[in-house]
DNA sequence: GAATATATGTGAAATATATCACAGATAAAA
DNA sequence: TTTTATCTGTGATATATTTCACATATATTC
């Protein structure tokens, strides 16, 4: 699954949001550490319960990250794309993965581990500071997924959903390549019940759809159906 | 609401989990920066969506942490008690608040702001591994609760929440003091549906109830309902 | 192009849970 | 004690969502 492994470090470290928010002094440290790790199209980077030290930088490609249920069922959390940065809490305390990380499609990343990170924090101690932006970002992530899960019927939190992927993944053309089972994934619903939503929503001109793909069409309808169902 | 706040500084701090884990060295510069806050029972700390840029240690009491939504609806994430840390995101990363927190009883707490907690990182830089440390402890608990939420029926989610709820504010006697009301803000479910399984639980032996308490007599069936949920 | 796989669209039935409407029970206040 | 408020218990009904069972459309492979 994993093709490739080589120390070229990296220029594409420079452009990852990690390193966006750091230091340049922090940026020289850590970039000497990184190996590159190359992945195929839906190879599996690791599941979760793995244990696992790495933190990964998007460099090329998509990761998904997921939680698959023992009974096979899946809830994807987010996609990665570059430059983001993901596994940061198996990396930083040790544990077990939380969740799991799909390739896409052909990806690229650079690897940081453990013991190097936590050398680097004490050579840079701004480094740490820098990790403590990136958990704290993904705790706000997590937490409005809670939030939704728990607040929100379906279309509320597929309104909510779309904004947010066709804000990070729709094209020039505003056009959002994804089928509406993966996007049912992310919502912890049916593709059925997607699809009906969708539907109904494409009957008013929010949204256009075809094989493979969903136009936003008015993205202030949107906002206000996801705003409509928080007060329900 | 705040009923105090002094600047005696503290032995709690002494006590506390952000504490349990950080060296001896780190301890001495930051119990110097903590201000004593206390708080009535009912009385709300802060809201979702304050600003706010401190973080907070349990000393005495039990502060509840839940996201309300806009319709009234509870959603309890945690409850906090000595020696818990709360408050850690806003108090970090300077956004608003992601939940609101409560006190459920007269309760103390050590105050400490995001100025000071940034010096003293400088001063220490040991003290920005035990802020890790907490922030993906927090990351863990907010993952599996989207995890339940997504991916388990009410019956699941009553009996991981039990357990949990059990081990962490059950007596000596085994009595958990907690109306079926406020468990069902736990679980994002309605009181009669906690009351309709409870009741089937009752009939089984695997917990007594009685007003505003809640008996766990079969941890270990408990824990077989929780597991078989998963595998739904 | 034919065959095969994958994605979408859609109704009917089944299911889980919420909502509603009460009737006790128990505790707190007067 | 009487009153009042707050919990608990429980059925009937309503509702949202899933499950199931297909038909159709669109890609991909042979």
């Amino acid at each position: 699954m994993v093709r490739s492994e080589t120390s070229e470090p990296g220029r594409g470290l420079r452009n990852s949001h990690l390193i966006g928010e750091m230091r340049p002094e922090s940026l020289s440290v850590l970039s000497s550490l990184a190996k590159r790790v190359q992945l195929d199209k839906r190879a599996i980077l690791f599941f979760q319960q793995d244990p696992g030290d790495a933190i990964y930088v998007v460099e090329h490609g998509s990761i998904e990250i997921s939680i698959i249920g023992e009974s096979g069922r899946k809830l994807s959390l987010n996609v990665m794309r570059p430059p983001d940065v993901f596994g940061e809490i198996a990396a930083l305390d040790g544990g077990p993965r939380t969740a799991t990380a799909t390739a896409l499609e052909d990806s690229a990343l650079l690897r940081l581990r453990r013991n190097d990170i936590i050398r680097a924090i004490s050579d840079q101690p701004g480094i740490a500071l820098d990790l403590i932006g990136v958990l704290c970002e993904r705790l706000r992530w997590v937490s409005q997924q809670v939030e939704d899960l728990a607040m929100l019927d379906i279309e509320g939190r597929l309104a909510n959903r779309l904004i947010i992927l066709h804000r990070k993944f729709s094209d020039e053309r505003g056009r959002l390549n994804l089928s509406q089972s993966d996007l049912a994934d992310f919502l912890g619903a049916t593709r059925e019940s997607v699809n009906k939503t969708l539907q109904s929503w494409k009957s008013r001109s929010i949204v256009d759809l075809s094989r493979g793909a969903i136009w936003v069409l008015d993205d202030a309808k949107l906002a206000a159906i996801a705003v409509q169902a928080r007060q329900l």
